[in-house]
DNA sequence: AACTTAGGCAACCGCCTCCAT
DNA sequence: AATGGAGGCGGTTGCCTAAGT
């Protein structure tokens, strides 16, 4: 992607892209604050952000909102993720609203980072061919379709390949746990900072 | 201590849908 | 009914950093 720092100096009339920094971040959220959500990018020229509306309207749905809860998926919330995911597929979007706080990217990035992972190890442990196991064309959903039809999900504490288990004479190896969520995180800015910032430096 | 590798995540891209004209 | 613009969405990329050697 295009993470890498742009001359803007020499072409301002040009569309910034990559990281944002922290004031274009101050002036998005106090701009919203003041004017609210409106056409991104109008928004955007309004604004005076070298951005364009896709971006500033990604930034701010995935990162300012003052409700965007960040790190810490909780076990109940990979359940529902896990449950939905079954339910629905790749539909980042529609999972995350029954997910408060959590944006469709932050739920597919976890999905792919962490949920992914158990699903290729325990394909590499158990081979891909088990018959309950229900892998999609992208090989990005798995779930497990019990005789009744619904989809039976274990949070990921616990997760384990659940169709696998009825099919194996021992004990699964243990599958490599998530990371303490507490681990997540710790090194950014936080948005209570800038969302105090905002409150002293808004127009 | 230095180097390498792998994981995590922010952000962009391109396609699709919706809506106003 | 056709068209163009804007928003929404899923897929993908690549930088940063922690972990491993």
């Amino acid at each position: 992607m295009d993470k890498k720092p742009c001359n803007s100096s020499s072409q301002d009339a040009e569309v910034r892209k990559g990281p944002w920094t922290m004031e274009e971040d101050m002036i998005l959220i106090n701009y919203i604050a003041n004017h609210g959500e409106g056409v991104w990018n109008t928004l955007a020229k309004s604004a005076g952000l070298k951005r364009t509306g896709k971006s500033c309207r990604l930034r701010w749905l995935n990162y300012l909102r003052p409700d965007v809860r960040r790190g810490n998926i909780t076990p109940e919330e990979e359940l529902l993720i896990v449950e939905l995911h079954a339910k629905w597929g790749n539909r980042w979007s529609k999972i995350a609203k029954h997910l408060p706080g959590r944006t469709d990217n932050e739920i597919k990035n976890y999905w792919r980072t962490r949920i992914q992972k158990h699903i290729k190890q325990a394909e590499n442990l158990y081979g891909q061919s088990s018959s309950s196991v229900v892998i999609d064309q992208t090989g990005s959903s798995i779930s497990q379709v019990s005789a009744v039809g619904r989809m039976d999900v274990e949070p990921l504490e616990t997760y384990s390949p659940p169709s696998f288990q009825t099919n194996m004479d021992q004990p699964i190896p243990a599958v490599p746990h998530l990371p303490a969520p507490e681990s997540i995180n710790d090194n950014y800015w936080s948005m209570e900072d800038i969302w105090s910032m905002q409150l002293f430096g808004g127009d």
